[in-house]
DNA sequence: TGACATATTTGGAACGTTCCAATTTATTGC
DNA sequence: GCAATAAATTGGAACGTTCCAAATATGTCA
């Protein structure tokens, strides 16, 4: 048993050199000779040396921490859940490591974590924010020096990096494609109306109702929870309406699983008597029965994606916010009834 | 713009103190007068002072860094999300922060992820270990005194602490419920069989089937992948067999769902042609049409209680290793066909 | 008022690393 | 073989905190 840890000056002592030297082997530096680097070398897996990284970022005293701070609203939805790993990804392989935390949406845990992190000298943050986050929520961060890209969700006004995906396309998209299949009477199904991501793709499926010359009617946009349990409580109102509608698009996928088994209980089956479209394609759209047509927008791709912009600006040095909004692609499958070859319900469902 | 960081001294200065008293005020002793404690509060606050812990932990040098490394096998299913989330609640409002870490069953990432964790000095580590990880693998953690808890997997020979849970029990409850209400045949489907956790489940299934006194049928054992994938395959496998069986247990309630898709596939209805129980009970098993009877495990209560575990570890000082082993229990829903109160077709599916 | 106890405050010395300037050692050119 | 250069090594000061022992202020009692 060792007392206290193995330091610097131990493996020196050890190896018969000086502290400097063995700092120098430990940053690869090129001024070290071979033979010398070997022997420190061994003489540190010998007496099992771990690297101090506290004590080395406090005399570089910079933004040299490599920690990423990764701050997530939900962690138990999966589309989050694979955003960080693709964060991750990236950041691990850039010689970063991640510290993720969730909120549950709630901004006080928001400012805690962000808090915490902070005090171990984060180098960047990514986050994909609580409901109701301000700008004036990252002011400190910003002003501090520290790059932050938020993910997912935009924050107004904010002088801080975003990705985001084109929510107004995407859902345009998806009623595009209902719209050539023949149905003209599309829902609007799922998510909270205090969003932005919520008007973004409500937008979308205005726009494409009047691209389409569709029938409009304001009565067919049900908000509900972005859940399984809240898409199939949006169907039950939207199966309730005199002139019923054909085909739904859902605000995410979870919403649009909730619907097909809320048309179940009705028993109307997705794909066959109504047509469904989701947005997200998370992993279980692909293998559902049926398989959930969708726009894809890859959470694992966008995590990565931050993750590059969030150490571009690291290394950079100066931050300078950048908007990309990434671009999303309508997934055709069985649930709106084009992929399986079947003719569908055209009209009452 | 401020040059550099805002120290305690600067502070001390401001406030006409020593850099003594404010470190004092910022660890709330009762040492230091009111009066004083106030004023330099006023002024950490007008200088945006933030503390840095580094600093702080390397003068106090033993494992008070207040970081919990957690890594888990896979992030993406939701599962080891839920799980996290656990951790992250009790290890938060114990003033800690989580360094999270996602492996995907790769040895050499949770080595990689480890080392990492250990540079910047985690006070414990929560471990869900990928497939096949060795006692010899966290030796050198428990070496250096770092408390150390696996949870979900446990790894044979590792003195540490474990939390899993009771996987043979489980199933045990699973089959006698599905021998109760009338079935002879049930199948035991999906799971790697190179796991501890598999050969948990399938002991259960085995010690059931003999106890119930049910037909026993080496070939209704069919193993997969872990996943919705699957458990598709697996029920196709199953369904092949010349005696068919009527209901089947599976390793987890991924596999079920897939089991589910299968039956569709084959114009049967999961709950009432077919009985299926899942284990886990992950959210989705709820709201999913049917609703899923599955065995119960709370990933989230063995995160709280992982994260418990540990922390009074760190706090006792002492390592002493101590295994948890999580009761489960089933929660009846419709997919067996109990729940909904249609008898069900109990011979030939 | 002096002596003592109690409440508050305080300089420095650590902690384990990196960096700088300076030193030692090896290599070259002639 | 000797200066000049290049290569390799090195001691000490810093980074921002905590802790210790010691100092100072304040209060109490006779």
């Amino acid at each position: 048993m060792t007392k206290g840890r193995v330091t610097v000056v131990d493996i020196a002592k050890a190896a018969g050199v000086s502290k400097s030297t063995v700092s120098l082997v430990l940053q690869g530096s090129s001024l070290v000779n071979e033979a010398t680097r070997a022997k420190v070398n061994v003489v540190m897996r010998e007496l099992g040396y771990v690297y101090n990284r506290g004590a080395a970022n406090l005399r570089q005293s910079g933004s040299k921490s490599k920690i990423i701070g990764v701050v997530v609203n939900d962690l138990t939805n999966s589309f989050f859940a694979e955003l960080a790993v693709g964060v991750d990804m990236v950041v691990q392989s850039a010689g970063f490591v991640q510290f993720l935390s969730n909120t549950s949406e709630s901004l006080d845990r928001q400012q805690e974590v962000i808090a915490s992190m902070r005090e171990h000298g984060i180098s960047g943050l990514i986050l994909s924010p609580a409901r109701a986050t301000e700008a004036a929520d990252l002011k400190p961060l910003v002003a501090a020096g520290i790059p932050v890209v938020v993910a997912v969700r935009n924050v107004q006004g904010a002088k801080v990096s975003s990705i985001v995906s084109d929510n107004r396309e995407g859902i345009f998209a998806g009623v595009q494609h209902l719209a050539s299949i023949g149905h003209r009477r599309i829902a609007f199904l799922g998510g909270f109306g205090d969003t932005a991501v919520f008007d973004e793709r409500l937008d979308g499926y205005r726009a494409a109702i009047a691209a389409c010359h569709l029938e409009h009617d304001e009565s067919l946009i049900i908000p509900s929870a972005p859940s399984r349990a809240g898409g199939a409580q949006a169907i039950a109102r939207a199966l309730a309406i005199e002139v019923k509608p054909t085909a739904a698009v859902c605000f995410n996928d979870a919403v649009a699983f909730g619907v097909c088994d809320g048309l179940r209980a009705n028993r109307l089956e997705p794909g066959r008597d109504f047509a469904v479209v989701g947005f997200d394609d998370v992993i279980e759209a692909k293998t559902a029965v049926p398989a959930l047509t969708t726009i894809s927008v890859d959470p694992q791709g966008m995590g990565r994606r931050a993750a590059q912009l969030l150490l571009k600006q690291i290394n950079a040095g100066k931050v300078e916010a950048e908007a990309i909004v990434s671009s999303v692609r309508l997934v055709v499958r069985e649930s709106c009834g084009a992929g399986s070859g079947d003719a569908i319900g055209r009209r009452q469902a």
